[in-house]
DNA sequence: CTGAAAGCGCTAACAC
DNA sequence: GTGTTAGCGCTTTCAG
């Protein structure tokens, strides 16, 4: 298909010289005359040579790209970790081949397995919402390929590094805050199965251990997909309660949002009916009328995190070393704002 | 590093044959026995083999990647667009390459090199913004690597497929409204250098024109990066003029957004001061207050619609056949909401 | 300081 | 239906 390539061999037989000595003094090596860098390099230029990573990579048996899965790229957090990842990896020299899983298991296998064909360094993955433990993962391990999880990580994977919010405390926070806000009855929008909705929610039922509050079991709403329609058609099958609830977590943002408005259209007063508190803290909370406590992540930071961890690993498996697995732990950071301002902490 | 892979060589001489054979087996050619196709697939499952992109890529002088660059990742637009680029991707069974230009130039120069040293068999590309014209992307004309442009794009090259909205009828619909409501003197956000926001302010200036209503250029407002940050502060310079505007044309929802936040802090009513459009249609606008028009781009359509061409495109490199080159103009709409909707157009 | 040669893992003529 | 062979373009011993 393409033009002709020029090679180091044309460098070379133009030059008079071997390629051996071509590619040393193009990658600048010590032992190699000014003079005929000079020359290399010069026609390097004019030719306009450009070197073929595909085979460097198949001859060092290392790519210098990496591998990401996320299960969605249409989300603040998920492209705010990216950026993280992509800022490191351009200051190491690494490239980015990125998969979106689209929160089907499924096809997060067909795309890990594509990451590991192309023999990817290593491998950053969040994982698709579902029971599944990842073990699929496993064919990387056993490859030699680090991986570094973040987000949605999964326990079942002996050896890996994580990179994770304190999901657990960032829910007890946000739920003991409506507590105290004097809520009584705090409805919950769970998310779909994944570690970080897992731990969301015992920070929600701790915090009602905590001030021994009962939690009703029809209060806890479970989710699909955690989208701006979910939130509002939940927040409509909440209020149709017999005993609506005073109160709502909101595992994600745009559920709460969506929530709120649907709240707003039936007719009752945020926080005075209801509290609301969301997580993520995405932009639009602080914009939005009332303004939305939430639980804000670090997303960008993870990326970076997550990104040097995997850095630190591929060297280890270079030298022929391992690291013991870590575990980064991020803090969340509740930022509370009207919608959870309730005159009932003073009735209370 | 890794561990030993397993190769081809390795499934030929445990089962006595040739690797031509099992790579035939394994890639299911027509002219291989049933019984070996099975015995190679067995072993192959047994020894858990994974076929070596890289090699196959080297020998076959094509990686099935692509590269995608667009200037910055944590954007609703540019995700959409990602999402729209990989769901075809995938469908093709191509993966892709990301790079994040960060709206630098030199990054979006280098990032296209890397790209081509990587040997993806197509680019596409959004630029950076800035007076530049792409210039760079001649080398992958050079080399014979397809590439699409799209949202922002140069028209300095030649045989360079692209996919716009129309940006001009877009920003001339939303400026014409404006106009229609009664709206004398608009101001506008412009967005840095690029044929977006070219094409956008011929739009205004053209509705201007076809109203027969001045320009005002002290009401041009040039911005650098069109950040929340930049709407609010020059909303204020803008209220602070001695003839403040009662019209705003943000190039951008994220100005807009901040500029109503500022507008309403400094007392003033939306629309009966001043009305404001923007450009984008972000799920925020809806939700803000008031609901915010803005001109929609239909994203992740344009994500697909590149893909679409680049796969074309190298389809036809391929087969040393050259395409005339495509200019996809995707269509805009205005969606008009209680931000713009004066009262003023009656008493006019 | 430079060259020869082997080989990374795969595919595609070309034989038989 | 299968094997032989020659590379894809690069890096890296090992020799000199």
């Amino acid at each position: 298909m393409s033009k002709k390539q020029v090679t180091l061999a044309d460098l070379a037989k133009e030059l008079g010289i071997s390629t051996a000595t071509v590619s040393r003094a193009l990658k600048n090596y010590p032992d190699i005359s000014d003079e005929t860098k000079k020359r290399v390099l010069a026609l390097a230029k004019r030719l306009s040579y450009r070197p073929n990573s595909l085979a460097a990579s198949l001859r060092k048996q290392e790519t210098h790209i990496i591998g990401v899965i996320i299960p969605e790229i249409i989300n603040h957090f998920f492209s705010a970790v990216i950026k993280g990842i992509m800022a490191v990896a351009y200051e190491a020299n690494y490239r980015v081949m990125l998969c979106q899983s689209d929160e089907s298991i499924e096809k997060e296998i067909a795309d890990a397995q594509a990451l590991l064909d192309s023999r990817v360094d290593g491998l950053l993955i969040s994982l698709a919402n579902g029971n599944h433990d990842g073990l699929h993962l496993l064919d990387f391990i056993r490859a030699g390929t680090p991986v570094v999880m973040f987000d949605k990580v999964s326990d079942n994977i002996p050896n890996v590094s994580k990179v994770v919010v304190d999901d657990y405390q960032g829910a007890f926070k946000a739920v003991s805050h409506l507590i105290e806000q004097g809520c009584k009855r705090i409805a919950v929008f769970r998310s779909p199965p994944a570690s970080t909705s897992h731990n969301r929610f015992k920070g929600y039922i701790d915090a009602h251990k905590k001030f021994e509050l009962p939690v009703d079991k029809g209060l806890i709403i479970d989710c699909h997909n955690s989208t701006h329609e979910e939130g509002y058609h939940f927040a409509h099958y909440m209020m149709a309660q017999r005993f609506p609830p005073d109160g709502l977590f909101s595992m994600a943002d745009s559920m709460a949002i969506s929530a709120m408005i649907a709240i707003k259209e039936l007719g009752y007063q945020i926080p005075l009916d209801i509290a609301i508190c969301g997580f993520s803290d995405s932009h639009i909370s602080s914009i939005i009328d009332p303004p939305l406590s939430s639980v804000s992540q670090p997303a960008f930071e993870m990326g970076q995190k997550a990104m040097h961890l995997l850095l630190h690993e591929i060297q280890a498996a270079k030298n022929e070393t391992t690291l013991s697995p870590k575990t980064i732990v991020l803090n969340t950071e509740l930022h509370i704002r009207a919608s959870t301002l309730s005159p009932k902490s003073n009735s209370n």
